[in-house]
RNA sequence: GCCCCUGUAGCUCAGUGGAGAGAGCAAAGGAUUCCUAAUCCUUGGGCCGCAGGUUCGAUUCCUGCCAGGGGCGCCA
């Protein structure tokens, strides 16, 4: 099986070797005693004639140097002692001035003995070392259904959130509920009109609708037709719900209100949770005003100075103190409080509740809000770039070419309920982590709904499917883990080594993607490693083939016939029937040679399916056994 | 006017301070006696928006310009 592979680990002792070679050569005299700060690193070159890692220190140094980095390249690799019993075979320089260092053939082998060890805990790391994460995405206004934008905001927090909690963070997820101020009160408006338009004869409930006072619809109300959905069940409501008919009509529109805003945000839960997105906590505008951490919070940033007011209002000082364009209202001369006002006391909550790092996903419309936030925070005496804010640009929805209209006053939009019923829940979260979240993206419904081979979600999923498929064959064959033994020196294809390699480097960009907060990484690589494996599935067999075993049982010419179906296979070819020591029935079918080579298939398949089913799991797609 | 994002193949987009710049789609043609053809192979296709700068080296970093999208409220 080999030691256990660790590519970090590997990538320090090769940059140790190469500050121990310029020590060296420091000693000998052929350069400076004193050498100008420099850093090594070690990177997996892009074409695998490279070598299987490379440093770019002699370009780094030459200048400092004043020597050709080719020639130093070539002192350096002269200079490096490789350990005869290590991973390295050889280390050479190329090109301009690289160092090139060749492993020995079975170190990336051994990286299998990794992946089955670990399992789904392979690529999990302690980047985070246990910082505590909060991430608070969506987050939308609860006045109407989540549309796609919405969508992309939940796949990309909630992969974000998988990432960082397989990274070593503790990760918390929060929905931030606005359900104060105008937004739900135009809410109500419109259902409470809709309503008296719609069913004021005949809907048994005359004597109350004879008591509310009368409510036309606002110029910039809410269209939608689950407006009309909201307004129809206020006819199921019992007689306590409504209001005493005296009662002024403001506060009619916000019972009604309250009541449709808890109704949308209903279904808000229920369609996140059909699209695989649940929070720990769901907290409310509403809530963070009745704790009384508003008016707390406004004390403290009075008491600090930072409040002003003028014409009627409370402003939060932004410009002088903290170089802000301009000043920011906390308290209109109406006396409301603004959304930032109640925003500043859920951010001093995050902080105060412990949090390390505050990450907030924000649709790319709020960029221009960042910086007062970010000031809010700093004047209440908080690190403000512990906070991280993810906008997400706007998904451009097509279909057949057409774009689709998204605004949710209009009504005309598509919902993510309507999405994930038409695509699927899968090819809708690969879609919208597909690129970066602050680039536009273009999702085209058409293609996400086709289960055609153009569509990558299914492409990686059937990967996965494929490796199902062979265990499942493995087993009716009477071969299935655990193996007697696997010996993976046999994987000598150069298709094996690249998926060795690329399975080696899969902990790294887990690390790095979730270091950057950018989960998108995992789509590319996963689509990368699936066409790698296809590719290979396609030229070799894994599984011991029936002419082999035909040809094994008659007992005549199988060598060369066997040789002569594996011409394509170079390592198969090296094979030489040596006697296995396990003495294991499913032995007695097959050719040992054969056998061990397939262990070693077997054990790289698996692991392959190991990889993806663990880059899925983190952007939260299922990972099927068979499609 | 100021701010953010984007500009890479016909289309949609990855990617990188380094070694002939990648994928999918689209177009054309091909591949299955045995592990799923939801797969694979072949073929074309590129001033990496433009111009400077930094660098041994820039598509990548910086500046300016051009183009597209978005934001600049006592809305949320």
């Amino acid at each position: 099986m080999g030691s256990q592979f660790d590519l970090e680990i590997l990538r320090e002792k090769i940059a140790g070797l190469i500050r121990d070679a310029l020590a060296r050569g420091q000693a000998e005299g052929s350069i400076p005693a004193e050498l100008p700060e420099y850093e090594v690193t070690i990177e997996l070159p892009r074409r695998s004639e490279f070598g299987d890692l490379a440093c770019n220190v002699a370009f780094r140094l030459a200048g400092k140097l004043r020597m050709p980095p080719r020639k130093l390249a070539e002192k350096i690799a002269a200079w490096i002692e490789l350990d005869p019993e290590g991973e390295l075979d050889r280390v050479e320089a190329a090109g301009g001035g690289f160092l090139n260092f060749l492993l020995k053939k079975r170190v990336w082998g051994s990286v299998l003995g990794r992946i089955q060890k670990e399992r789904g805990a392979y690529g999990d790391s302690s980047l985070g070392a246990g910082q505590r994460v909060m991430i608070e995405f969506v987050s939308a206004n609860p006045t109407g259904p989540l549309h796609v934008g919405h969508g992309r905001g939940a796949a990309v927090g909630d992969s974000l959130a998988n990432l960082l909690s397989v990274s070593g963070f503790q990760v918390w997820k929060e929905y931030y509920i606005n359900n104060v101020g105008r937004q739900i009160n135009l809410l109500g408006q419109s259902v409470l009109a809709r309503f008296q338009e719609r069913f004021y004869p005949g809907s048994g409930l005359d004597e109350i609708i004879n008591g509310m006072p009368a409510v036309e619809f606002p110029a910039d109300g809410y269209q939608g037709s689950y407006i009309l959905d909201l307004a129809r069940n206020l006819t199921k409501q019992p007689a306590d719900f409504w209001p005493p008919p005296e009662r002024a009509r403001e506060e009619w529109i916000r019972a009604i209100g309250v009541y449709a805003g808890q109704s949308v945000l209903q279904g808000i839960k229920d369609d996140l949770e059909r699209f695989g997105v649940v929070f720990d906590r769901w907290v409310s505008e509403e809530e963070i005003y009745r704790s009384g951490k508003v008016d707390q919070v406004l004390a403290e940033l009075e008491k600090k100075d930072y409040l002003e007011k003028r014409e009627g209002a409370t402003w939060f000082k932004s410009k002088d103190a903290f170089g802000e364009e301009k000043d920011r209202v906390l308290i209109r001369s109406t006396g409301e409080k603004t959304y930032f006002a109640s925003d500043i006391a859920y951010h001093r909550e995050k902080f105060a509740r412990g949090f390390d790092q505050i990450v907030n996903i924000w649709g790319s419309d709020h960029h221009g809000y960042i910086p007062r936030v970010r000031a809010a925070i700093q004047a209440l005496g908080y690190p403000a770039e512990n906070l991280k804010v993810i906008l997400i640009q706007f998904v451009n929805l097509l279909r057949a070419g057409k774009p689709v209209s998204m605004s949710t006053r209009s009504g005309e939009f598509i919902t993510l309920a309507e999405l994930v019923a038409e695509v699927g829940r899968d090819a809708a979260r690969f879609f919208f982590l597909f690129r970066k979240a602050d680039s536009h993206l273009d999702f085209d419904l058409e293609l996400a709904k086709k289960q055609a081979p153009e569509n990558p979600v299914y492409y990686v999923q059937y990967a996965h499917a494929r490796v199902a498929s062979i265990r499942e064959e493995a087993r009716r064959m009477g071969i299935s883990f655990p193996f007697p033994e696997w010996d993976l020196g046999l994987l000598t294809l150069p298709e094996e080594q690249v998926l060795l390699r690329q399975m080696a480097w899969f902990p790294n960009l887990v690390r790095e993607s979730a270091r950057a907060l950018e989960p998108h990484h995992l789509t590319a690589y996963l689509l990368e490693l699936a066409g790698n494996f296809h590719r290979y599935y396609h030229d070799h067999r894994v599984l011991p083939s029936k002419k082999t075993r035909e040809v094994q049982r008659s007992g005549e010419g199988q060598r060369s016939k066997v040789e002569g179906q594996s011409q394509n296979d170079r390592g198969e070819k090296d094979l030489e029937p040596e006697k296995i020591s396990n003495q294991d029935e499913r032995e007695r079918n097959f050719e040992p040679g054969e056998l061990k080579l397939t262990y070693a298939r077997l054990a790289l398949c698996d692991s392959i399916q190991v990889v993806i089913k663990k880059g899925l799991d983190i952007l939260g797609i299922q990972a099927p056994e068979k499609m």
